[in-house]
DNA sequence: GGGAGCATGTAACGGGTTACATGATTGG
DNA sequence: CCAATCATGTAACCCGTTACATGCTCCC
């Protein structure tokens, strides 16, 4: 006989990015897709990613599909119709028992200016110097908008907050990073043993 | 006419994991598939991402058939046939041209953890405060990793050793900001106007 | 007039993963 | 004897991107 306290099975195999819509989805509101891409754009990018727009939308077509969210026309015309999502209960039971039971993982990170300092003999000082400095700029540009995310209103929920706040520590600490980074590479070539292995172009 | 210093233009385009490839290679010495994957998982991977076996075989080949690298057989045997690695000159100077030309462009970062904290109101706080104290224990142990990692030989080269420097500071503070969060999170939650939109199960 | 923002969607492509196939050697 | 490590490779699959297609409204 089947037991009617233990009901929440289907847990369909979804790609992360289809929680994560459905996550942005969770917090009371009709959303569009495009509303959906502006927020996470100023928001979910910081830590995790931003899908493109098209994902967004196929991403919403497959959670209908799911039962996980509905949407209605909301057009003035029949031409420029826009749609609006919201998350059904199925839907909010399924991304609970996602969150319960589905490991987050270690985070992933693919840092494309530690890998070309970790292949340093292949650039020159100064390019790598000056790599190391947009990127430290660029830590100091992504923390300002943080900062100004947190002034939006969406991003006033408690949780989404304090992501935003652990954001802010991380793009600090980023920045920080770097300049570490910075002070040890001309540490390194003060000492002059730098080996370059193959200067481009050069032969001696 | 030709201008013969201004030699280098081929350079075709590649997936990051290719240059990454080929940037293990431009270390000196030979080296199969097997050790690629070895060196890639104790010293890339922490920075960067350690790409499957499999497609460092694939990429392999895709270089040696560009001319970037070259390959011998080196077996004993008939059946067990090792074939080891070699960057070539055409290579050395692609990847220089690479390194040179190609922005490193921002980091990417896909923070499962965080993104489940940004859905905190989909789990249980002490759900939430287990997943962050598993991410921090994590930090610590990848810390430790790291720290094991710059023991080894080959990451005695002066830029491997310098990045595996950085990503000691970076595990460190990841280690922080979840103790931070861990923080940020106890004082939400003893502030107790957190409100679980949909606690799973829970109607009431 | 034109560019930016709003708004939705399809199609092609490929990067990278998991699963599978195979088999030798070494050490507990 | 079995597990782990060494060692290479193929095939299926799909996630997610870019490019493309369309057309509105608002503002300079």
């Amino acid at each position: 006989m089947k037991d009617a306290s233990a009901p929440q099975q289907e847990l369909p195999k979804l790609p992360n990015t289809a929680w994560a819509v459905l996550g942005l989805l969770s917090f009371p509101g009709e959303r569009s897709g495009y509303d959906l891409k502006k927020w996470a754009d100023s928001s979910l990018r910081f830590f995790y990613w931003s899908p493109a727009l098209s994902q967004i939308y196929t991403e919403l077509k497959r959670l209908e599909q799911l039962g996980f969210a509905v949407s209605r026309i909301a057009s003035q015309d029949e031409l420029r119709n826009k749609r609006l999502y919201s998350i059904t209960d199925a839907g909010q039971r399924a991304l609970a028992a996602w969150a319960r039971e589905t490991p987050a993982g270690p985070p992933v990170l693919k840092h494309g200016v530690a890998l070309r300092v970790w292949m340093g003999h292949l650039s020159e000082p100064d390019e790598l110097r000056k790599t190391l400095e947009e990127h430290r700029d660029w830590a100091d540009r992504t923390l300002a908008e943080v900062q100004a995310s947190e002034d939006t209103a969406h991003d006033r929920w408690p949780f989404p907050a304090l992501v935003l706040r652990w954001s802010e520590r991380y793009y600090q600490s980023e920045r920080d990073l770097a300049e570490g980074m910075l002070a040890d590479l001309d540490e390194l070539f003060a000492k002059g043993d730098v080996h370059v292995a193959e200067r481009p172009g050069g032969r001696g």
